[in-house]
DNA sequence: TAACTCTGTAAGTGTTGACTTACGCTCTAT
DNA sequence: ATAGAGCGTAAGTCAACACTTACAGAGTTA
């Protein structure tokens, strides 16, 4: 159930934000709280909660404190949300009882 | 940023149970609600919150009211979560192919 | 040692939101 | 027209949580 914390995690706007200043790279704690409408603090509590969540790692250097992205808490939620393609679309298939020229929305598989 | 209506919505756990059983196919309240430990009502106002969202659409017969997944929001989010994977694995292959033992000691200037 | 930097945590506050019951509306059948 | 089934909404309550300031600990530098 790693993929709920996650989904909770992502669910907040402000630690969205969080979240997205680490998309060029790891970041100290308190470079990401630059720029963001909140406290350090309150940054270190998101930070909390996408760790918990697997969405970010992290590691010392001196006495700064680096976060990374973790892509085990994005592969979490992506295969929770594919389980639901082939669910949706066997439903509608289903329901409109006729048949459906081609496959419409399969997904390429990616390494992880 | 319908995605970000997505994640709110998908964040909560009985949000998530009433939007896995669709997985089988289109539903109406009543027999969504069924099985629940909340009530009909609750189940309405997530449908609402799960519709805004795009994750579910919803169709009349008669006085019953279906509900079945809609992959709009779906794919919304998983086209958000993938947008992370190219900047993750780029700023990972980024760190491990500088020169990371030069940046041990290097102090970023800060403002403030 | 002392001083400084950087970060996490404790404690408290205000707001959001998930839930309840009660009510009203639409549709169908008698 | 009346009754009943099915569903959405209004109003209110209560716990969760996102935020703040203050403090404490770990690491580095003089």
């Amino acid at each position: 159930m790693t993929y709920g914390n996650a989904l909770i995690a992502l669910a907040d706007p402000t630690r969205r934000a969080v979240f997205e200043r680490l998309r060029k790279g790891a970041k100290a704690v308190g470079d990401i709280a630059d720029g963001l409408p909140v406290s350090r603090p309150a940054v270190s509590q998101h930070l909390k909660v996408l760790k918990d969540a697997r969405l970010v790692t992290a590691y010392r250097d001196g006495t700064r404190q680096f976060y990374a992205i973790d892509t085990q808490g994005l592969a979490a939620v992506r295969d929770y949300l594919d389980s639901f393609w082939g669910d949706a679309l066997g439903a509608f298939k289903a329901y409109a009882e006729k048949d459906v020229p081609k496959a419409k929305h399969r997904r390429k598989a990616r390494s992880r």
